[in-house]
This record gives structure tokens, C-alpha cells and sequence, in this order.
DNA sequence: ACCTGAACACCGTTCAAGT
DNA sequence: ACCTGAACACCGTTCAAGT
């Protein structure tokens, strides 16, 4: 989102940096990777870091933006599936599995989707008119509570996520989902 | 959990340390409360509150601790409740409301609650085991799926706790409870 | 136009020195 | 037996000084 600087050692500063936050993010989650070490790491001073990124939702939306514009993406071609019954799930399924790419992005997603500002949040804001206009459909068809909404939906997927980045085994990211999609009730 | 001192000037700043936590966990959450602050807030100094806390956990368990327990005794009591056909979902709505005490508790908890060890671990295990309990009598009446386990059951409501705890507005916890019990799906 | 690195107030955590 | 408070390595964040 931020602007790509004009002179050449910036850009290639920046890259840099964008290469050493993903790495960080990678190994030790969001919320470990400190803003030092990730400027250590990219060999740059900490007054660079934050003269590219002003906080750190500056930096994790540069590091995650384009996975979740593939998301909004993804959307746009899944209700053209010849009328497969699942196919919001297997829509919320990618959000899920997006949101728990990082350890810890649980937690900045819901933040920036519940202020909507920032670089971050305006990502959010795709995503979920994305999820809206899935949602319409699904509701057509008869597929989901007529009294759902796409916030609620988000937030739900966004609960999993946090929840399975808690957990023990990391297969019960599918498991939860199910239990979201079908009720803790008997159908 | 953590044993009584013997010296009195030992128990009375142990009772000033569990206060100013208690305090500051209401005013500003778990994690913002550092523990420099409380020990400030206390009137004593950091050493002291290592000293009668090993670590945050301890402290936090000692400050829910006595709400926690009284959700096992609550436990006991529902099935006696005239064939509600609501029973486990109430208990599950007093968890929730439990976990959502003070903000950044959901966290903690489901750390507790995956590694099991621990003053605020042991806690989580008891609440665990009259889950269990009460899971067992809602299946004998076909009020849940037959396949689901108290470890799931607990790990939704910790993530609608932490949901509630991230979004706006406070009196979405009971909607996304009915959205977890009833399914997104149509019923 | 951009980078450097010292600096500030904080954090969790420890530990010698006291009473 | 228990408390004190200085100390350490860190954190996020800023900003004068450089090129």
C-alpha cells in the first residue's frame, strides 16, 4: 500500500525489508518478530523500518496484502462452480487458511476489520464485500441462515483461525469449520 | 493456588498484590497490566510479586481462580434443572461471560487450556471435566452431535469469547453463540 | 531524499543487599 | 523469612546528525 520510494537504495531498502518481515513472520509469528529485530535482519537502521512502514499494520498489510487480494479474487470465481453446495464453505475454508499463515495475524486481522482504517483494515473491507456478495448467493440457494451477515461470517472464520493457531494438532482447523457450518446441534 | 505466607507483613502485601491486579486487569486487561505497574499499584516492589508469583499465570489464576471454580459447581447444578432443553448452552453462555471478564483473558486461557500445566492449567482441567459431564447428559437427550467432545466444545467458546472480546459492539456474544450452537446453515 | 545510530521510557526478570 | 530496589537485556519509537 505505502509508495515505493524514487531513489534506489530506498526501494531496494524496502524490498529488503518487506523480505526480512516475511521471513521473521514465518518463523516466529507476527507478534514475536519485533520491529528491531526485523530491521537487524534486513540490515538497516530501526529509523528506516519506520520511515517505510509507520507502524506495524503498515508492515504485516505489505507482507499478507497480496494473499488477501487473491482472496477477493477467489471469490469472484466460485459461485460460477456448477452449483456445488459447498462452495461458500470452501471460500471461508481459504480465509481461514490465509488467516492462519501467520501465528498472530489472527489477532491484527480482527483488530483492523473492527477499526476499518489503515492499510490493513482497507484490505479487510474488500475481503468482507467479497464475503457479502458470496453470502447473497448462498442465500438464494438456500444454503445458509437467511439472517446471517458477512461480518458475522468473517468474524466466525476469523475465530477459527485464532482458535486452531491455539490448538495442539493443526488439523482441527477443518473440524472447527465444520462445527461452525453445521451447529454444535444435531441437524 | 500459590500456599499462604506465614509472615503477616508476607500476607498482607500478597492480598495488596492480587487486589492491584485485579484492578488493573478491570481497567485496562490482562496484558496491558504489566506487572511493573501492579506491583506499583501494590505498594511494594517487582521483586515482591516475583517472589508470591512465580509468573503472570499464577497471578491470573489467583484472580479468576475463584470464578472459575464456581463454574464447575454451576456445572453440578444445571442438569438438575427441569428438562431445559437449553441447559448446556446456558452453561456454555456462563463460560463464555467468565472468559470475557477481562480483556486479553481468552488468550491466557487457551494457552492454559492446550498445555494443561500450570496453576491456571489445573483450573482449566476442572472446567474441562464438568464439560464433559454435562456433554454426556446433552447427548443422552440428542441435544448435540454425538461426536462432539468437551476439548471442542471448550475451544469454541474460548473463541467466541475472544471474538466478543475484539468486536464493537458487547451484546454480539449471544449471537455468536446461537450462530456456533445453531450452524450458519439452516436448520 | 534518504539513512544512521544514539537516545528515551518502558518492559519482564533477576539478585545482591538488607531487616 | 521476607522485602527492597538497582540492574540487565530487551522493546517500541523518535530524532538530530549526517550523506
Amino acid at each position: 500500500m505505502t509508495a515505493q520510494p524514487r531513489r534506489s537504495d530506498a526501494r531496494r531498502n524496502r524490498a529488503r525489508l518487506v523480505e526480512a518481515a516475511t521471513a521473521l513472520f514465518d518463523e516466529v509469528g507476527t507478534d514475536a518478530a519485533s520491529m528491531n529485530d526485523i530491521a537487524r535482519r534486513a540490515g538497516v537502521g530501526p529509523g528506516t523500518l519506520w520511515r517505510h512502514f509507520p507502524d506495524k499494520d503498515a508492515l504485516t498489510a505489505e507482507v499478507v496484502g497480496r494473499s488477501l487480494d487473491g482472496l477477493a479474487a477467489l471469490a469472484a470465481e466460485l459461485p460460477g462452480s456448477p452449483d456445488d453446495p459447498d462452495f461458500l464453505r470452501q471460500w471461508v475454508s481459504a480465509l481461514v487458511r490465509h488467516i492462519t499463515r501467520y501465528r498472530g495475524l489472527a489477532v491484527r486481522y480482527a483488530e483492523a476489520a473492527r477499526s476499518a482504517d489503515g492499510p490493513l483494515g482497507a484490505r479487510c473491507r474488500a475481503v468482507e464485500e467479497a464475503a457479502a456478495g458470496l453470502l447473497e448467493r448462498a442465500r438464494e440457494r438456500g444454503q445458509v441462515r437467511a439472517d446471517l451477515t458477512a461480518p458475522e461470517l468473517i468474524r466466525l472464520a476469523t475465530a477459527v483461525a485464532w482458535a486452531s493457531e491455539t490448538a495442539a494438532p493443526s488439523d482441527t482447523t477443518a473440524r472447527l469449520l465444520d462445527l461452525v457450518f453445521e451447529g454444535v446441534r444435531p441437524h
